[in-house]
DNA sequence: CTGAAAGCGCTTACAG
DNA sequence: CTGAAAGCGCTTACAG
């Protein structure tokens, strides 16, 4: 591999001078600059980045970490992220924690070993350790999804979310409505969204049956399956709509629906939140709300950034969503 | 930040000895790897990665090139390279190309600078200018899904795919049959497909009109629009089946077809490639075929992981298929 | 405007 | 079984 030094006796200057036109600092003559950059293309030397960022501390690498790399949601954040921080000439460097506590916490420190010079976290659980190893790190960092204390967190308006669409629900006329959940250790999907949902139902004067609050898993199959046990534990008194928490799951519950002969929206109304590709392409299609993941995604990123350069801003930026009504409720 | 120094001091040995436990090799006495590992852990001490890596030449750091992050099959792939290189230790450096053939070289040779293991590179197209560039590297390296000369592919049985599916079409009767692809400068997408396509469709002795023959970029909104100048190119002479390179394409096409008031399979038909989650949930439900993406992924991954090994394997890998026959046709 | 030298944090022959 | 020393390829005060 051609190094430095090698670019230095080609261009007869100081690896120095060759650092200096490379990184565009400090006093170069023309004429030097000229002949390090004629060398420099005729050989297509690179600098090593792990010297470079051994000596500088920075590697020009942003750590993400994800709880499950292959699904939607994260692809679109991934996606937003790497669109500003490549402009910048920056990589990312992917981590996924399947949804495992603990490895967030791992990848954090391993990371940080890394030399990345911050970290993106989708969050999907808040816990003192998280807390600690966050701080320790003491990197530019975001939390994305979840807000979580003393970081930066940018984070969907799950609970007003939740609200409107309780809301339109009820103003089509609906007194019987189900819930499909996930569990209450995912602050921003399992509490925040339930409670958007309970407390419009309160307000309004209804109830909800305790048979007809099941919790998923995020999957498609769980969707189903919580579909299944709120109808078969209601017979005779089905819910006239099912509020539920992500559109995998929605999807879920439609096919259990279906395959049932129940009329979608007639018999009984669903809605999801996250604004899949395919919410827009079932039938009937999916009302659901847009969370605009890849702005997130870029947002995460340019604060990330801004923290790069110092300008601190920890706070917590609430992102905005829109509620797309179809034709399933 | 701590470092080998400090533990060595700390342990009241030599920095020699503190890698050489950390590393397990050599040897060490007991009572020396004891007082080492205790001063480790009372620190949380973890070495630089970028120190090790400018020493030793290896980062642990996998470099994948997509062709475009958020995509669903881009991000399957992922996933199964994950899952393997995750075990043993690596982790991902991820790169966009976001379609743009310049995009691959240049990040080929980032790569390169930043020291990584190896690449897995999911080709769009082939030229001589990146075969040059790979050559260069000289860095164990996977190409998937196109057959890269020289260098380790695992390519999808694109050419038979389309035969089998379009087998499948004729054998239920249709002939008069559209297609939708895309580009020919993928050899894999645009020319593999289009070929097994037209050849079985000629060894049946049936004909493709010209103007039933489109190209989209991918994109739904390309499926929907080639479908709409199929359909409006040929009053009264509509085909009965429409052969569309990707789910997408065809999830598009359909939602033509159904504003059209077309009855999807009885007007007509329509089949596509990639089996994504959408097409089980569309309706029609999509007849497709899946290319089991995520095992690619994971072949990928061990391949490389082998060619680490310098186990050489320069080969072509046929990776296996499954057509899903569902509503759409 | 330029270069010599120190040093970033590791690993690895080499010598004992 | 252990350690001193060289060296990986850079950047950055410092001195001129």
């Amino acid at each position: 591999m051609t190094t430095i030094n090698d670019i230095a006796k080609m261009a007869n200057v100081s690896r120095t001078t060759v650092s200096r036109v490379l990184n565009n600092n400090g006093y170069v003559s023309e004429s030097a600059r000229e002949r390090v950059m004629k060398v420099v293309e005729a050989t297509g030397y690179i600098p090593s980045v792990s010297a470079k960022s051994l000596r500088t501390k920075r590697s020009g690498v942003i750590g993400v970490i994800l709880p499950k790399i292959s699904t939607e949601t994260a692809s679109r954040v991934v996606g937003g992220i790497n669109e500003v921080v490549a402009k910048e000439g920056f990589q990312i460097l992917l981590t996924d924690t399947e949804l495992n506590h603990e490895k967030e916490i791992e990848y954090i420190r391993l990371l940080h070993s890394r030399h990345v010079d911050g970290i993106i976290l989708l969050a999907t659980n808040v816990n003192d350790r998280l807390l600690n190893t966050i701080e320790d790190a003491n990197l530019p960092f975001i939390s994305l999804g979840q807000e979580l204390p003393g970081v930066t967190s940018i984070v969907y308006d799950d609970y007003h979310a939740s609200r409107d669409m309780t809301h339109m629900i009820i103003k089509k006329g609906h007194k019987k409505i189900a819930y499909i959940g996930v569990g209450e250790d995912d602050p921003a999907v399992g509490v925040l969204r339930k409670q958007g949902f309970i407390e419009t139902i309160q307000e309004a004067g209804l109830e909800v049956e305790e048979s007809w609050i099941r919790y998923g898993d995020f999957s498609i199959e769980s969707g189903y399956e919580s579909m299944k046990q709120i109808v078969e534990a209601s017979p005779g008194n089905l819910p006239t709509a099912v509020f539920v928490v992500t559109d995998r799951m929605a999807v879920g519950a439609m096919e259990y629906l279906k395959e049932q002969g129940l009329r979608i929206p007639q018999d009984i109304a669903i809605t999801g939140i996250g604004a899949s590709v395919m919410s827009k392409y079932v039938s009937p299609s999916l009302t659901t709300i847009d969370y605009f993941n890849k702005e997130a995604g870029t947002m995460a990123a340019e604060l990330l950034l801004e923290q790069l350069q110092d300008k601190n801003t920890k706070k917590k930026f609430l992102q905005n969503y829109r509620l797309i009504e179809r034709d399933s409720v």
